[in-house]
DNA sequence: AAGATTTTCAACCGCTATCAG
DNA sequence: CCTGATAGCGGTTGAAAATCT
């Protein structure tokens, strides 16, 4: 039996999944994963895209705008964290769920043994700006630019082929699933600028810090979006809560 | 400086919902 | 309807980072 990756994501495979992802869509995660060369299971392929590599995802601290979202938002539907996320672009389920855990438990107890003065509770003034995960295309960031750019025309055109004909079953007589894997097999590699599937790498256990904003200058132009439509519908039906 | 403690958050688990065949 | 595959959700865990003593 096959015994699956887990643990921390390296760059390498981030970077695998951000390409395979970009040509494949955000469906199908045990397609993709299989696809991908990462030894890991879909699941785990479709959590890591959704909670860190999503490009709309904000990052860093909650604005005291969010927070006092959080809380209302908390009031009315509990640890429904899919469902406050829905409201909150640009932050995660897991992310919005790990905050409440943290701050609010905190604030609840202090609040209990009476700590909790009118000063205290103020906002954090240390709140920075939401840095997007976007792609840094300075010239010192360690990319080589034409590379990059290269990298994105293939992809953008083998993106638009796909998703084309993603939505046909069979394609020439072949299941879809076959053809994409053989574009797939081609193309992955010479995107991510190997030769083979790199097993060394799939063995690594060296796990990486923070958001790897280079990954999207591999990745090709954005055709996905955050389901704005689904989310803007959603916020049309309860805008009383503003 | 070093060890202990606390906080943070990425990742996993188990379960349910949905959908196609 | 039934079944299997897949997606998604909420709860939990544990390693790393931050803070405290």
């Amino acid at each position: 039996m096959l015994l699956r990756r887990r643990g921390p994501w390296t760059e390498e495979e981030d970077m695998q999944l951000v390409c395979t992802v970009s040509m494949l869509g955000d469906r199908r995660w045990d397609f993709i994963a299989q696809v991908s060369g990462l030894n890991r299971s879909g699941k785990s392929c479709r959590l890591r895209w959704v909670n860190y590599l999503h490009p709309g995802l904000k990052r860093g601290r909650m604005s005291p705008q969010e927070e006092s979202l959080v809380i209302k938002l908390h009031a009315r539907w509990g640890n429904r964290w899919s469902r406050i996320a829905r409201f909150m672009p640009g932050r995660t389920d897991n992310e919005i769920k790990n905050y409440w855990r943290t701050h609010m438990r905190k604030k609840a107890q202090d609040r209990d043994i009476g700590l909790l003065s009118p000063t205290a509770a103020s906002p954090t003034t240390t709140y920075q700006s939401p840095c997007l995960l976007l792609a840094d295309t300075s010239p010192d960031n360690g990319i080589d630019s034409a590379h990059t750019t290269h990298n994105n025309n293939a992809c953008s055109c083998l993106t638009r082929t796909l998703i084309r004909s993603t939505h046909q079953t069979v394609i020439d007589g072949l299941p879809m699933d076959q053809i994409l894997l053989k574009e797939v097999n081609t193309t992955l590699p010479a995107l991510l600028g190997i030769q083979e599937p790199n097993d060394e790498a799939c063995n690594n256990n060296t796990p990486y810090s923070p958001p790897t904003t280079e990954i999207w200058c591999h990745a090709p132009e954005m055709f996905w979006n955050m389901g704005d439509q689904e989310i803007n519908q959603d916020a049309d039906s309860t805008i009383w809560l503003w």
